[in-house]
DNA sequence: CCTTACGTTTACGTAAACGTCAATTGGAAA
DNA sequence: TTTCCAATTGACGTTTACGTAAACGTAAGG
């Protein structure tokens, strides 16, 4: 039994994604996709739907494509020297305390958007109550 | 009892929170701060720091100087009229869910890290053992 | 008075992340 | 073969978020 070894164009990819060709060319500049290529056109295979994935998924985060490549990096880093080890765990840990901090950004800013939507509600709540004043009371 | 009312040069604002005199500027010409003039310079007082911090995480959070503005109109919002209190909750749930999915994806890359950091912790001990063979065995 | 430090506005420069347009090209369909 | 569409490679345009001078005002200190 054989992998299942789907393969897309750029457009279809780009439309499955919600980008733009420009974007995942731009990706590949980037080094951040690399694509087989048949003749002169791009065949994208899982491995690059993958990486797309992670790519608008650090997107997402607020990461620059360059930050993003890093992060590639990271995980085919390689694991040789104990040096590099050790280089490696440092990075991570950097990594690690701004996604912490991202975290509770998230957190802080959830709240605030609870208490405001709990203030809206409750001044929601006393209009609609003096609509049916007549009614209810 | 008045309030402590601390004023603050715009380089002392600056470099307390660890930006440019140029990045203040911005902000303001953005609409994100609004500090008093005392003839020409600018003094920051509390309320200014309160929202450098505040777009301090919006800028954590990856948002632009737009959507940092936008943030802080939900916040100023008029609770006047019925319809602008459904406009406003529906922008809040709109937030909401995007800090939602951040959150997910904060997660997923913490996760990704630690197990990058994990495997690699494995090699470093696999090597540090490897080391001390005679010593050991 | 002169210098120094700090502040101001105005204006142009720049890197990142694409959008957009033009000129081709390579297959697939008619 | 012609026609046509999708894809390709430049090349230039655009927005955002500042950086970087230039030219000037102002208050303090020697």
């Amino acid at each position: 039994m054989s992998k299942k070894t789907n393969t897309y164009t750029i457009s279809e990819l780009a439309g499955e994604f919600g980008v733009t060709s420009r974007a995942l060319r731009l990706y590949e500049e980037s080094k951040l996709l690399a694509p087989e290529r048949e003749g002169t056109k791009r065949i994208y295979a899982e491995r690059d739907r993958v990486r797309l994935r992670l790519v608008l998924r650090g997107k997402r985060l607020g990461w620059s494509l360059a930050e993003i490549r890093e992060s590639f990096d990271l995980y085919d880093s390689n694991l040789g020297e104990e040096a590099q080890l050790h280089y490696l765990l440092e990075k991570l840990d950097a990594r690690r305390i701004t996604l912490e901090t991202q975290k509770q950004d998230v957190e802080l800013a959830l709240a605030d958007l609870g208490h405001i939507a709990d203030n809206a509600q409750m001044v929601l709540s006393s209009i609609q109550s003096g609509k049916n004043k007549r009614k209810v009371g």
